[in-house]
DNA sequence: CTGCGTGCAAATGGTTTGCACTACG
DNA sequence: CGTAGTGCAAACCATTTGCACGCAG
């Protein structure tokens, strides 16, 4: 999550030219909460940028994640959704709806942190832990 | 993980008929380690099954993913792959390789729990929780 | 100016669907 | 026998690709 100001300096450092259109997809992830689709974004966009191509928004949105600043969010049906959270957390998965939310937890991360470095995985080397927290809110 | 006893005495309770098709697909899967895509799947049946149509396949996966046979995995690219392991278990993500890996850890998953048991995350209630250990083996 | 990035449209590829036929119970 | 399940081929749909043009640096 950063200003305008930050992504075009992250930009530049990753060597990757300032361009509208990666500008606004990367505002768009931003603003559109919940993991957006790629379908999803192309729709917001096309409200102020009418003639962006789908082909374009995958193309950036691959570059934006090869660069560290979006992510990829899995998710048990075939479509790829994005984020702009890209330091360490986790995510609820509503089981009956489509919805996915963020969810930061220090305290857990130190416990399971501390817990791996004690007990380590014969031959595998971590590199980092996601928690895919699955259940159902019960508020919608 | 079952015998052809047991499995077939689960799709009976399921109301799932017994058929070839079925009792190969599970078996598939079983003995394909590594969580195999639906095409890894097909490729071993045709062996002994020459012509068993890709479509029956998909749907023999998702209605025993349905019942409660079998697991879908997610991963980052856009395959679906399949478990015929169904207990709560976390997977080791290679960054590198394509690879998956179960991992099995009871004292883990009694912290988790007990964790959240105390922390309730509030308007979300806590069916099930699958760590992705992402890393990188490190003998090959 | 030079090449990275874009737009467009066609291609890809995993998965789904519709329908007539088959065989499980 | 009746219906759930299968085989086949066509359809789907998210994503990728190739190429000519445009614009950021």
């Amino acid at each position: 999550m950063m200003t305008d100001e930050q992504l075009r300096e992250q930009l530049k450092q990753k060597g990757l030219k300032i361009t509208p259109q990666r500008v606004a997809i990367y505002r768009a992830v931003m603003k559109l909460k919940n993991h957006p689709t790629a379908e999803n974004i192309i729709e917001h966009i096309k409200l102020n940028y009418p003639n962006i191509s789908i082909g374009t928004v995958y193309k950036v949105l691959d570059s934006l994640v090869e660069n560290q600043l979006l992510k990829k969010v899995k998710n048990e049906k075939d479509v790829m959704r994005y984020d702009a959270i890209i330091h360490q957390h986790h995510h609820l998965y509503c089981i009956e709806t489509e919805r996915i939310e963020d969810y930061d937890d220090p305290d857990l991360d130190k416990l399971i942190t501390k817990y791996f470095k004690q007990k380590k995985i014969k031959g595998f080397k971590v590199k980092d832990i996601t928690l895919q927290i699955n259940g159902e809110f019960k508020i919608k």
